[in-house]
DNA sequence: ACGCATGCTGCAAGCGATTGCATTCACCGT
DNA sequence: ACGGTGAATGCAATCGCTTGCAGCATGCGT
């Protein structure tokens, strides 16, 4: 491997002076700067990163925990997530904590000394605990809020509201709510925003459901049996599993149901162009967590910034006027 | 933190003899090791990687590459390579290639030197840019196999061939096979494998399809424009698209078409308990990447190993005697 | 013309671990 | 009783990079 010493020889300089061209590149005059560049280049030289992180006490990792990999709603969030740490120059540890508090505590303590920061999707860790991890190291949180700690939430609630307010505007006055997994911290704010859009509505709250197909087929059944005239699936799968078992019974929206998914199922393979669904900005929200993150790993703590981040409302096919 | 030589204190010993009880206990005395291991528990001592790779050449990372997150295939699979990694100590950094062979070839020159070894999932490279990467690094190609390379295929060719032998033996004599999506390595040699396993069978090879909800639905009116009785899909997300639409049209399996799949959906949240489908070993592929990588890693280079992973047919409801 | 900022550059001391080599010491055979 | 053997430990160099400090021009003010 070409290191700091040998580029130093090949442009004539010092390996401090080659160091400083490379990573403060004001700190030295213009001349050696090309120079030492383009000896870099010509070795194709690569920093090496151990040696870099044993003096600067930064590995350029980042861990980022997910609950699951097998629902797709995190594929795009990943995505984005990875672009930005890629940007920086920075690597992502993608950890999958199933949706366990222990898992994500063991987490923490196994790589709190590995990486420069944590950013944590929908993490169901006690709030204490998660603000006592933010104390020793940088932590961004994804779709989830605690006190003094940064976070990016994605607006479902907002759009929940929005949501309902289309179905109401429809004419609907029983709806019914496919909650979301055991725990989630979003399900019961996004259930609250929805009752206060549809004041006049009745919401019925179904529930909880993980996020897998079956589940959306057992949520049908019961979708029936409140008699309600639409329904709001928290999840993409859920609503898969929830629209086979409604066509095997001969149902379709939005003819004998108004039909809506409070995520969107486009970057996950599973797109279904006619469902009124929230676009969520899934990638953006990744992309967003890492580059604050990476703000508090390079500028030190400073105070928790909240970002809260819009959804859109599709409007599609599957949800129309209630059948008289 | 602490170190290594605040352990030595603590303990009495040199830092020397701390650093051999930890990473060589069979080079200290036993007193000395409990000794030692004592004090480090008691100050809570962690190894700092970046110091240790920087003398040891070893990072404890492993890249992982995958094509996509938004394909559930893959979560088990990383689900089990993380718990290998785990196990031995070391960090995955997963990466998403996005079925690009260049991407493929940047993620290698980028992190070439940050990782021990890159564990592959269906690469898309030229089979002589991957031996060219593992010439340098030690490399572990899963669903691809490689002359030189090191790989863990999970043998769905094999599996290709027994549910055509089911479905022969139900007395289909017209398969459609939906292919997967283009570039696939493994498709064209799951087709030949089903083909070989029913010489009396007429194959209708469809596709290519990427594995997506949508590609099933327009696969579903192709499939049945063939006139099969029996169709065979690539993708568990393939087959909820197909299954969608036949629904739809008021096809039932397997009383108007016998359907199968070449996959498991069990891992992914879109189990489908009627579906005759493929059990893959995904986790357990995963799993033997990362010890095959590992072993390559700490032994350095040896002969390149081949496991072809076996998969279990799951006959199920949604296959049986074509209509008369 | 002298002194003093100012701007670049080099020297050298680390960062925290591993490891080859030297040292020590106990123990064994003769 | 003595040299030899081998196990256990310590010393010190080393990995590649960053960075505080010192040195050294250059250019400015006076």
């Amino acid at each position: 491997m070409t290191k700091l010493e040998d580029v130093a020889e090949e442009a004539g300089v010092s390996a401090s002076t080659v160091s400083r061209a490379l990573s403060r590149p004001d700190m030295v005059s213009e001349a050696t700067r090309t120079r030492v560049l383009d000896a870099a280049e010509r070795l194709g030289y690569r920093h090496n990163q151990a040696a870099r992180a044993l003096v600067t006490g930064r590995t350029g990792l980042l861990a980022f925990s997910v609950p699951s990999l097998a629902n797709p709603y995190y594929a795009p969030v990943i995505a984005g997530a990875q672009a930005a740490a890629e940007e920086a120059g920075c690597e992502l540890i993608v950890v999958v904590t199933d949706g366990s508090a222990e898992r994500e505590q063991a987490l923490y303590a196994r790589l709190s000394e590995r990486v420069d920061g944590f950013a944590a999707a929908a993490p169901v860790s006690a709030g204490t605990q998660l603000s006592q991890v933010a104390r020793k190291r940088p932590l961004v949180t994804l779709n989830r809020r605690v006190r003094g700690v940064s976070s990016v939430v994605v607006d479902t609630p907002a759009g929940m509201g929005a949501l309902g307010g289309h179905l109401a505007g429809l004419g609907h006055r029983r709806i019914a709510y496919l909650g979301g997994p055991d725990g989630s911290w979003l399900d019961p704010r996004r259930l609250s925003a929805l009752r206060e859009a549809v004041p006049d509505c009745e919401v019925a709250a179904l529930g909880p459901y993980p996020p897998e197909f079956e589940a959306g087929v057992r949520a049908a059944d019961a979708v029936l049996d409140t008699g309600c005239t639409a329904v709001i699936a928290y999840s993409s799968t859920l609503l898969i599993g929830l629209l086979h078992r409604l066509t095997l019974l001969g149902k379709s929206a939005p003819h004998d149901l108004s039909l809506a998914c409070a995520d969107d199922l486009s970057a996950s393979g599973l797109a279904m162009p006619e469902v009124t669904a929230l676009h969520v900005p899934a990638a953006e929200a990744g992309r967003r967590a890492v580059q604050r993150l990476l703000e508090t790993v390079t500028s030190g703590p400073t105070a928790a910034t909240h970002q809260l981040l819009p959804v859109e409302l599709l409007t599609r096919a599957s949800t129309g006027r209630p059948a008289a």
